[in-house]
DNA sequence: ACCATAGTTCGATAATAGTTGAACCGTCTG
DNA sequence: CAGACGGTTCAACTATTATCGAACTATGGT
């Protein structure tokens, strides 16, 4: 398995109300989302999941956040690009990322 | 410790986010919270956790959704009634029910 | 071409959550 | 007042999730 590979993201229809809940019900995962409400930002600078995170533990956050359908992740450079799916959300569960982030 | 005691609920201001997602993370409890949508009910004759299941775990679900602050579960007779805590939620995180229970 | 960077994956371990039977407790009904 | 009923609690077990080091891999910069 290659890293370069696009990993795998559910699309729009797939994507599960229980799972999206469980990824957010996370401090560090929700603060994460909360942080790319402004836009997306490379997995280096996200500064939400913590300074002294291990980048394993980071790794496995964000794909929590991605197998959900809460994120998009891809290849960006060297980086990974993280964009929160707002659209997609939206359209399934109207007001959830609304009720849940700050405004 | 006695059954009959009231159980502890979180006030208001304790109500944290994240404890409450985690609680509607999963479907059973889901299911048991929309199904309250329509008022209070007792704890027997709530379908959704399913018939099958023994009272243990019925008892143990109950549990999660009263310690996030989404249910009250007061004594009433010999039965537990079940009440969703829709205006301190709503005061909390104003949509967030509305965007998780079906119109 | 080399090396540093950013991140994935794997494997092990720790921590948390779910399931269930058994014992128990109040309340209601007869 | 003796059941039956509806639940809680406990303890043991299982299952899921989190954490993190180590090995590995593209990529970009020099």
């Amino acid at each position: 398995m290659v890293a370069n590979e696009s990993l795998p993201h559910p699309g729009r229809e797939d994507i599960e109300l229980t799972a999206v809940l469980f990824a957010l019900s996370d401090e560090a995962r929700l603060a994460l989302v909360r942080q790319l409400q402004a836009g997306p930002l490379d997995m280096v600078d996200c500064s939400a999941l913590g300074p002294e995170v291990p980048k394993s533990t980071r790794s496995h956050q964000v794909k929590v956040l991605r197998e959900a359908g809460v994120i998009v992740s891809e290849l960006h450079g060297r980086n990974r690009r993280l964009t929160l799916r707002r659209e997609d959300i939206d359209a399934r569960f109207p007001g959830l990322l609304e009720s849940v982030l700050p405004e």
